[in-house]
RNA sequence: GGGGCUGUAGCUCAGCCGGAUAGAGCGACGGUUUCCUAAACCGUAGGUCGUGGGUUCGAGUCCCGCCAGCCCCGCCA
C-alpha cells in the first residue's frame, strides 16, 4: 500500500499548506502530516499526527488544527475517492479510513502481479553481501550460522527489489596456518601433489589436528612450516598446488551445507586481494595517512582513543613489513567500490559478521572513507549479529563442551522434525511414503533453524532451541508452513485458486470482489502490507521485520481460516475468499522463499 | 582505563520517524471439532519498560549520570 500512502501523504501536505500556508512560509518546507499505518485496526488505515506538534507555533488547541486540516481535505476529491471521513480522536490524531473499493482495487492488482505488488527498482549499482566466510581447512560450526543465514535472506530480498547482488564469499584462505597445513600434507600424502586431479584427503578437521598437534611440539615442524609460508607468498608452484588441494577439499565441504539450506554464493577469499595490498598501503602513504609506529604502518583513527588518551592505530602493515586482515578489508572495499574493470563498482556493500567485529569494522570503514574511497551515493554497512547461545544462556556448545558443527546441528533439527512428524502420524492414525516422511522433515527441520535465527532481532544474542524453534504453535516455521498447507489443502477439496498453481497470475477485476467479514478486511489489510515491508528490510536490514509479517499475516489468515467458510460459501463471497486465499499462499510462498524457507503442499 | 552492544510479563522476544490504554508467542488457567488438516481458533491472568535525572504538548523510544551482563581495545580474523 505503499503507493496509496504516498498519495495520502501528498493530499495531506497540500490539506495542511493550505489551512496554515504562513506556517509553511515560516517552516519553510511543507508541514509534515506525521502520516503512519494506523497503530490499531479500530483507528482505521492510517494516522495523522502532524496536527499535535504545531499547537505551540500556531497557538492554537492541537483538535482545532487537525479540523481545520480534515477540513481541506474535505475540499480534495482525490482524498475522497481514497477515503472515508477522517476521524479526530485522542489529542488531535487524524485517523484515515481507505474506502473498501479502494482496498479492493489493490486486492484485484496484486491478483493480477506476480510480484505482488513490489515495484522493481531500475538497475543500479552492484550491492555486495559479504556473509558467511568460514575458513578453509576448517569445519563449519554453529559460530556461520547467522552470517549464513542472515546474509542469504537479505541477499534474497534486495535480488527481489531488483538489485544486482554480489554474494561474496570471504573465506580464510590465506594465512600462518597454511604453512603446517602444507608441510603436514607433504609428509602425510605426497602423493596427492603428484596426481593432477584433486585427491580426497578425507577429513580435513583431523587433518587440521594433526597439523596443529605436530606444530605445537615438534619444533623442525614449526621451522618448516615458516619457511613454508614464505615459499608460498611467493608464489612456490609447489606450494600452490598443495594450497589449492587444500582450499578445494574445504570447498566441498562447504558446498554440501551450503546444498542443505540452498545458497548460492560465489567465493572470492583473502587471497584474492593479495595483489592489492601493497596497493592499499601505497595509497594511503600518498594521502598522508600512514604513519610508521613501533615499526607498524598504521592510520591513527580519529574519535577513537586508546588506553592512553592518544589516537588508536588500525595496523595495515606489520613490523616485519606482512599484511593482516585490516589491510585485506581495506583492498576488498576498494576493490568493491572501484568501477569496473578495476573492480566491482558496487553502491552498497554489506557485511554480514557478529557484532565482535564492530569496532574492527568501524576503524577499516572511515579509514576507506578518509582515503577517497567511498564515493559519492556509495554505502558501507556492518550487519552486526549476536551470539548463539545454549538454553542455558552461556555460548552453544556440545555437552562434551565441543563446538557444535554445523552439520550436526541441521542432522537434529531434521531428526527432531522427522520423530514430530511420525508421533503425529501414528496418532492421527495417518499413513505416508517415506519419501513424504523424509521430504517433510528435512523442509520442516531447515525451515525451523532458519526462521528461529531470522525472527529475533539480529543484534541482540540469540538463544537456540531445537524445542522452541520446531514448536508446532507460536512464531515458529512450522506454524507459517502450515498456514500454506491449509490453502493447499482448499484448492485439492476442489476450490480454484486461479493462477497460483501455474505461477500466471490470473487478472480478477475488482468488481467482482465481494467481502463482509470483518475477518476478510483484517486479512486484505495485512496483505496489503508487503510492499512496505520489504521496503523496510531493504533499508534497515532486518529479517525479523519480515518474519513479524509473516507471522501476523498467518494468525489472521488462520482466523479467516477458522471463522470464515470458503468453499461452502455462496457467489460472489465464495469467489472472493478463494481470491484471498490464493493471495495469502502467494503472500506467504514469497516472503518464506525471501527468508530462503522453501514451502510444502502437505505437512 | 576507553569504546560498543544489551537490560521490556515467569520464559523467549517484538516495539518503525518520539504519538492514543506498552504488544506477541510459549508456559499457566478456562473454552471451541456434524464443516476446507484442531500443527488451529476464542477467552482469562500476568508490566515500577534496569535505575535516577533531563528535553517536550507527549518518552520503552532522544540526551546525561549510575547499576548489571556480554563483547572489543597494536602487529589473529
Amino acid at each position: 500500500m505503499l503507493r496509496v500512502a504516498q498519495a495520502l501523504d501528498t493530499q495531506l501536505r497540500a490539506a495542511m499548506q493550505r489551512a496554515f500556508p504562513e506556517a509553511t512560509a515560516a517552516a519553510g518546507t511543507p508541514l509534515d502530516p506525521q502520516l503512519a499505518p494506523a497503530s490499531k485496526p479500530e483507528f482505521g488505515d492510517f494516522q495523522a499526527n502532524g496536527a499535535l506538534p504545531l499547537a505551540k507555533p500556531l497557538g492554537q488547541p492541537p483538535r482545532q488544527i487537525a479540523q481545520a486540516i480534515v477540513e481541506q481535505l474535505a475540499a480534495d476529491p482525490a482524498f475522497g475517492e481514497l477515503c472515508l471521513e477522517p476521524v479526530i480522536a485522542g489529542p488531535g490524531f487524524i485517523n484515515l479510513t481507505l474506502r473498501p473499493e479502494c482496498l479492493c482495487a489493490e486486492v484485484a492488482a496484486r491478483l493480477g502481479d506476480a510480484r505482488l505488488g513490489v515495484p522493481s527498482v531500475s538497475a543500479a549499482a552492484p550491492v555486495v553481501v559479504d556473509f558467511s566466510s568460514p575458513n578453509i581447512a576448517k569445519e563449519m560450526h554453529v559460530g556461520h550460522l547467522r552470517s549464513t543465514i542472515i546474509g542469504d535472506c537479505l541477499a534474497r530480498v534486495l535480488e527481489f527489489r531488483g538489485h544486482d547482488v554480489l554474494r561474496l564469499n570471504h573465506v580464510g584462505d590465506w594465512g600462518t596456518q597454511f604453512g603446517m597445513l602444507i608441510t603436514h600434507l607433504k609428509q602425510v600424502a605426497p602423493e596427492a601433489l603428484q596426481t593432477a586431479d584433486a585427491v580426497d584427503l578425507g577429513d580435513l578437521v583431523t587433518f587440521y589436528r594433526q597439523a596443529k598437534a605436530r606444530f605445537d611440539e615438534d619444533e623442525a615442524f614449526q621451522s618448516t612450516s615458516r619457511e613454508e609460508v614464505v615459499k608460498l607468498q611467493g608464489g612456490d608452484p609447489l606450494s600452490l598446488k598443495a594450497w589449492g588441494l587444500l582450499c578445494e577439499q574445504s570447498r566441498r565441504e562447504f558446498q554440501r551445507i551450503y546444498d542443505r539450506l540452498d545458497i548460492r554464493l560465489s567465493e572470492r577469499g583473502e587471497s584474492f586481494y593479495n595483489p592489492y595490498l601493497q596497493g592499499v598501503v601505497d595509497d594511503l602513504k600518498a594521502r598522508g595517512l600512514l604513519v610508521l609506529d613501533d615499526g607498524a604502518g598504521c592510520v591513527f583513527l580519529e574519535g577513537v582513543s586508546g588506553k592512553d588518551g592518544k589516537p588508536l592505530p588500525l595496523i595495515v602493515q606489520k613490523s616485519d613489513g606482512g599484511f593482516n586482515y585490516a589491510t585485506t578489508d581495506l583492498a576488498a572495499i576498494r576493490y568493491r567500490l572501484a568501477l569496473p574493470p578495476a573492480g566491482d563498482g558496487a553502491g552498497r556493500l554489506i557485511y554480514v559478521t557478529d557484532a565482535g567485529q564492530a569496532a574492527h569494522f568501524a576503524g577499516v570503514f572511515q579509514v576507506a572513507r578518509r582515503a577517497g574511497w567511498v564515493t559519492g551515493a556509495a554505502r558501507i554497512e556492518h550487519v552486526p549479529f549476536g551470539l548463539v547461545q545454549g538454553e542455558d544462556g552461556k555460548k552453544l556448545k556440545t555437552r562434551a563442551g565441543d563446538t557444535v558443527r554445523l552439520k550436526d546441528l541441521l542432522d537434529e533439527a531434521v531428526e527432531r522434525a522427522e520423530s514430530d512428524l511420525r508421533r503425529r502420524l501414528v496418532e492421527e492414525d495417518r499413513s505416508e511414503e517415506e519419501a513424504f516422511i523424509a521430504h517433510v522433515a528435512t523442509t520442516v527441520g531447515m525451515a525451523a533453524v532458519k526462521y528461529a535465527d531470522l525472527s529475533t532481532n539480529r543484534v541482540t544474542n540469540y538463544q537456540f532451541s531445537f524445542d522452541r524453534m520446531l514448536a508446532l504453535s507460536g512464531n515458529t516455521a512450522p506454524y507459517l508452513l502450515y498456514a500454506v498447507v491449509r490453502i493447499a489443502g482448499i484448492a485439492r477439496k476442489g476450490g480454484d485458486l486461479g493462477g497460483g498453481a501455474t505461477g500466471a497470475p490470473e487478472r480478477v477485476e475488482a468488481q467482482a470482489l465481494s467481502f463482509s467479514e470483518p475477518q476478510e478486511w483484517a486479512l486484505i489489510r495485512e496483505l496489503l502490507k508487503l510492499d512496505a515491508v520489504i521496503a523496510e528490510v531493504e533499508e534497515e536490514l532486518l529479517p525479523n521485520r519480515l518474519c513479524s509479517y509473516l507471522f501476523e499475516l498467518s494468525q489472521v489468515f488462520n482466523r479467516f481460516y477458522d471463522q470464515v467458510p470458503v468453499l461452502k460459501a455462496d457467489e460472489p463471497a465464495r469467489s472472493s475468499r478463494l481470491a484471498l486465499c490464493r493471495l495469502s499462499a502467494d503472500t506467504l510462498k514469497l516472503g518464506l522463499g525471501l527468508l530462503g524457507i522453501p514451502t510444502l503442499e502437505r505437512m
